[in-house]
DNA sequence: GGAATGTATTCCTGTCAAGGAATATGTGGG
DNA sequence: CCCACATATTCCTTGACAGGAATACATTCC
């Protein structure tokens, strides 16, 4: 897994960014209107977004569409579903994990 | 969903330790063994992962052992995959989306 | 071709976070 | 109780990055 995935989502302002564009496709002005940050700080955002492949544009006359690309999403999917198969046993292994450093315990 | 766990992510030597973790509890000591980081630096990473509730620690003997958390990897499962739905749908609502705004559009 | 629109880039500044080193805190063992 | 081990915290310096303002670039419409 990319920690760069993970870093550009961390931001507050390009997370709205992306979940705006999990509605539709905007246009650079639209997601600044919307948003109410301001166009070159979008841009910007969306350079970051852009590089770690998490958007795309598409140009349409003079406007650039930006919409999200599947890719990182279904990675970040398989990703976090990796852990959740240790939860039920994770109680058991922390258990035995301690058991097994008894080193340290003294036993009344 | 909340900036701060991916940003908590975002930090590559953080996502080493959270894959780290992945595969059983480890204490502060053995972490930066493992990943040839500076015990300061570990605690410290630990910290901000303790605080946006990516991993907890059990207090053992004079070590304290950490690790994951499920809710968090939940809330990124449950978020990635509700994107997901979209990509079906997706080229056809570009193909709309772009279809509405024909305004600019010289057609032949 | 020129004006106007839409977007990207640059420069600047302030803030914040990461790493190194040293040290404080805590806790169990003898 | 004091020591030693395990971990956390502090202080410092440096680099990265976000936001603001101004401007460059590109494209289309007339």
């Amino acid at each position: 897994m990319q920690a760069a995935t993970f870093s550009a989502l961390g931001e507050p302002s390009r997370l709205q960014i992306v979940e705006l564009l999990g509605l539709r496709p905007y246009a650079v002005g639209e997601i600044a209107e919307a948003l109410g940050i301001r166009q070159p700080q979008v841009s910007k955002h969306l350079r970051v977004l852009s590089e770690s492949g998490i958007v795309r544009a598409e140009r349409r006359a003079r406007r650039r569409i930006y919409h999200l690309q599947a890719e990182p999403f279904a990675e970040i999917t398989r990703w976090a579903e990796s852990f959740e198969a240790l939860w039920d046993a994770r109680l058991d292994a922390l258990g035995d994990y301690l058991r097994t450093t008894e080193d340290e315990e003294h036993r009344p």
